[in-house]
DNA sequence: TCGTGGCGAGGAGCTCGAAT
DNA sequence: ATTCGAGCTCCTCGCCACGA
């Protein structure tokens, strides 16, 4: 779209990436809430067909045991140094379990050049105690054969390549043409389970199969350049239980977890409010949506063009028979203490939460807002408030309170 | 059992643009 | 012209899973 940062994908309902960030956009505190799901395990779920939109997160209880030990190796798109594997990694996974991470660390940072570090590798540590130094059985595995050093040696990086790994890895069989298959391969999956990865390997080149099938994702496993994603039975736990209290939260939370564009939190809320339920708000016509409060032409068009595609309206109607609420509940008023007035909340507090203290503003009929202007009527300030918050305060005369003093006023 | 590392939670600031 | 929410990135810290 002309002169917007954003770039929405006209594809929304088959673009894989937007389908993700939906679902992402869902589960976040802000909408939802679901403990323990975030960014990677949405992604895994997705990509192995345990959930394609938001509605069939509602059905996973029927899948827990599916879900308990599932594992991915998972390649994060976009980045660049992705190819880009630290030596200590390429000696740590070499070492078939003789070495730890730390220990190859160790090695590498007390040398500075490559040729140090072979010459350490080659001679050294060898004729050291084994039980002080339990790299010195991997050192001899190296030196059993000399090429893996030479080759580390002549590439005088102290990264290595995915293709030049890997080129190492399968030493007798690979030809450089298929390890820069693989390392393609590898860095243009999002995701690869153990199957998937035997699969990658008998594609490509049947001689070295069976040294790939017996150690192979271990070994990339170790290289670490991929990140290990993996469900235990405590995650699954708490992502199901996280889940079903999601069904608990208010409408305002549905609507705004939808992911229609411009509908943020207060957008969502003032909907809710107006139109009371998902019926009505469906069903209104643009000139009834921009009578509502704070909503324009650009919110009613966006709400429309949502509500007009019938792959909406049903994922709507399945969230709603999975017992999500989709009417309005109104939230008796403690007080009217607040009553015209706008309230920044920023900081850390110890007995409160930002989003209780938020919900206490509204309990008393207050309004919260984001950022700090003439309008605004006190900040509510705890720990290390943000320093450009402070500034405009100071600017506008904004009178800033403590917790205490906060407590005090509802309490009046 | 303890150290390590990644993910998720909870916080911040910044820019853009919709609403008024 | 001004206000302020949406949508984004960045940072820190605790939890969880894994491996030595």
């Amino acid at each position: 779209m002309d002169g917007e940062a954003n770039h929405y994908c006209p594809n929304e309902s088959n673009c894989p990436p937007q389908i993700k960030g939906k679902i992402e956009h869902f589960i976040s505190r802000k909408a939802m809430d679901i403990e323990s799901l975030g960014e990677g395990k949405v992604k895994l779920l997705f990509d192995k067909g345990y959930v394609q939109n938001i509605g069939d997160l509602y059905d996973l209880k029927y899948k827990k045991n599916d879900l308990i030990n599932l594992e991915t190796i998972n390649v994060f798109e976009g980045d660049d140094d992705i190819e880009k594997i630290p030596i200590e990694k390429v000696l740590f996974a070499f070492s078939y379990g003789k070495v730890s991470l730390k220990e190859a660390r160790r090695l590498v940072d007390s040398c500075n050049s490559i040729s140090d570090l072979v010459g350490l590798l080659k001679f050294d540590l060898t004729s050291c105690n084994p039980n002080r130094y339990k790299s010195a059985s991997f050192i001899s595995l190296l030196n059993e054969d000399g090429s893996i050093l030479s080759k580390i040696s002549a590439i005088n990086r102290f990264y290595l390549y995915l293709d030049e790994v890997i080129e190492l890895f399968g030493i007798h069989n690979v030809t450089k043409e298929v390890s820069q298959q693989l390392a393609h391969r590898f860095k243009n999956v999002y995701s690869f389970s153990k199957a998937d990865f035997f699969h990658i390997n008998n594609e490509i080149n049947n001689n070295i199969r069976d040294f790939i099938r017996d150690n192979g994702f271990d070994f990339f496993r170790k290289l670490n350049t991929f990140n290990v994603i993996s469900f235990q039975q405590k995650t699954v736990d708490n992502i199901i239980s996280g889940i079903e209290e999601s069904k608990q939260k208010p409408f305002e939370k549905v609507l705004f977890g939808l992911g229609i564009r411009y509908v943020g939190a207060t957008v969502a809320s003032n909907l809710a409010k107006t139109f009371r339920t998902i019926d009505n708000l469906i069903n209104a016509r643009i000139e009834e949506l921009t009578e509502a409060d704070e909503i324009g032409i650009k919110i009613a068009e966006s709400l429309t063009r949502y509500f007009g595609n019938a792959q909406n309206t049903s994922l709507i109607r399945k969230l709603g028979r999975s017992g999500l609420k989709f009417s309005y509940e109104q939230s008796n008023l403690n007080s009217t203490i607040l009553e015209g007035k706008s309230i920044v909340v920023s900081g850390k507090f110890e007995n409160f939460s930002r989003d209780e203290l938020k919900q206490i503003v509204i309990e008393n009929g207050g309004k919260n807002v984001s950022s700090v202007s003439m309008k605004t009527s006190f900040i509510l300030a705890g720990e290390n408030m943000g320093p450009e918050k402070y500034k405009k305060a100071q600017k506008f005369n904004i009178q800033i309170i403590s917790i205490e003093d906060f407590v005090a006023l509802i309490n009046q």
